[in-house]
RNA sequence: CGGGGUGUAGCGCAGCCUGGUAGCGCAUCUGCUUUGGGAGCAGAGGGCCGGCGGUUCGAAUCCGUCCACCCCGACCA
């Protein structure tokens, strides 16, 4: 992409609202802009970093055999009404009705959609278990939204619902989804832990949430030092194999929020103990047979008998993580996006538009980066070069090439690490031997 | 939902106290000079001063009311 094509509406002034680093960054990289309260639109930059994240986040889906469909957003009040939850969710609900006065609602989750869908096809115990998701807008009436996409009214969820026929199978799916969260946010650059967690208004008895750690996190957290040795990815664990002594190992250490932890109680000796602020960016659920119950999502086992079957829910929030990452990965000139999620791969930098010298080398780069599929964003604006560079800076690739009158006249350009800081002078035709292949 | 605050150009702000028909920086556009970490000069465009109502000859400014947004707290898959 060439960016004086490209829309890129980056500021210099940092939005009076935007108090926290990620919503600054991400009004000022223009990736997002308010509409109303906790409710954004997402620019072409914020979009694109958005869709990188669900991408991951579906891939892990899928490889932990969950089938993706999609549900609507908007969700007719009877479903909850049958489960007992339109009245007690609380104003937190968006209950609108439509021209015929039919009561419905901006689905803040989906269990009782899913549970519709699975009692209106399945009938057996041969069709478990099943794991089906989607990732879809939400919207929840925060009293108060703030933190930018980290606390918003709508926000991008993805909620994968498991049956099975009974708990020890549903442990099993529980499992599943534990280790695949684990490694969806290995994957974004991020160390989430896992913390036991109460359940919430989605009710149920076994819930852990995965908290990343941050400064600017909402909540207080405690945690083993081990933890800081974890690389989940080096594991390579089969998705599909005896997953619990993995969970239970993860488990052994310690790991609370604010509300779980007492100090008089904690095993971990004081040294060992790391207090820091984190963000919730899942959680997941077993809730048995409250949904099925309720709705009648019944199988026949193979004896014969009918049985309600057993459900968890497991949630990401996609939106909110790409302000979860940001939390997790800057400094004071801007974000610092892992290879990941990149928005580009690679910025170019033209540092001088109207040498000829300088802008062949770039066009050739620029062509056959694009050509090798390394996703480059090319600065061909006539700015002045510092202005570019903080750009760079500011939007945050993890790789900038810098094409100048003072390098390449010596054959060479400059590579900087964006995380590092680090820079090397590497020809042209190196720099494409690094990056494609 | 309690408490506090703010609405003036795309962003950041001044003007309001003491009413006289809107200004600064950045951004944008034109021209020239510049160009390795947010340039200089000259010129230009862009505002129902959050909405409505009131007071007044006259309201960004005073009064009332509504709305929106932000911050702290409570709440929060």
């Amino acid at each position: 992409m060439r960016l004086t094509n490209y829309f890129l509406p980056t500021l210099r002034d940092t939005p009076k609202e935007a108090q926290i680093v990620s919503h600054r960054y991400m009004l000022r990289a223009g990736m997002v802009q308010q509409a109303s309260a906790g409710i954004y639109s997402w620019l072409p930059m914020g979009y694109r970093v958005l869709r990188k994240i669900e991408k991951i986040v579906r891939e892990e889906q899928d490889a932990a055999g969950a089938q993706e469909v999609l549900m609507p957003t908007i969700q007719s009040a009877d479903l909850w009404r049958e489960s007992g939850r339109y009245d007690g969710y609380g104003k937190e609900m968006l209950r609108i009705q439509d021209r015929h006065d039919r009561d419905m609602l901006f689905g803040p989750t989906n269990e009782e959609q899913v549970t519709d869908i699975f009692r209106t096809h399945l009938k057996s115990y041969r069709a478990l278990p099943l794991m089906l998701y989607h990732i879809q807008w939400k919207f929840r009436d925060e009293v108060r939204p703030r933190f930018g996409v980290m606390r918003g009214r709508e926000f991008l969820m993805k909620d994968n619902y498991s049956f099975d026929l009974d708990h020890a199978s549903a442990v099993k799916s529980y499992n599943k989804m534990f280790v695949a969260y684990l490694k969806t946010y290995a994957r974004m650059g991020l160390k989430a832990i896992p913390m036991a967690a109460d359940s919430g208004p989605i009710g149920g008895d076994m819930s852990h949430e995965f908290i990343i750690l941050a400064e600017t996190g909402e909540s207080e957290v405690y945690y083993h030092k081990d933890w800081l040795d974890v690389d989940v990815l080096s594991q390579d664990i089969d998705i599909d194999g005896d997953l619990q002594p993995i969970v239970d190992s993860f488990l052994s250490r310690y790991a609370a929020t604010d509300e779980k932890h007492d100090p008089s109680t904690c095993p971990v000796p004081e040294a060992d103990l790391i207090t820091t602020r984190g963000i919730e960016v899942g959680h997941i659920f077993y809730f048995g047979t409250k949904y099925s119950e309720a709705m009648g999502a019944r199988v026949t086992g193979p004896d014969g008998k009918e049985s309600p079957v057993h459900m968890g829910s497991y949630g990401v929030g996609v939106s909110r993580l790409v302000g979860g990452i940001i939390e997790a990965s800057h400094d004071d000139r801007g974000i610092i996006w892992p290879e990941s999620v990149a928005p580009f791969h690679i910025g170019l930098v033209n540092v001088k538009i109207d040498d000829a010298t300088c802008t062949d080398v770039c066009e050739d780069l620029y062509r056959k980066l694009n050509g090798a599929g390394v996703e480059t964003l090319y600065d061909d604006r006539n700015e002045r070069t510092g202005s570019k560079l903080a750009d760079m800076d500011l939007i945050g690739l993890p790789w900038q090439v810098v094409v100048g009158p003072r390098s390449v006249k010596n054959g060479v350009v400059e590579v900087k690490n964006r995380r590092t800081g680090e820079t090397e002078e590497l020809t042209p035709e190196a720099v494409i031997n690094r990056f494609v292949g």
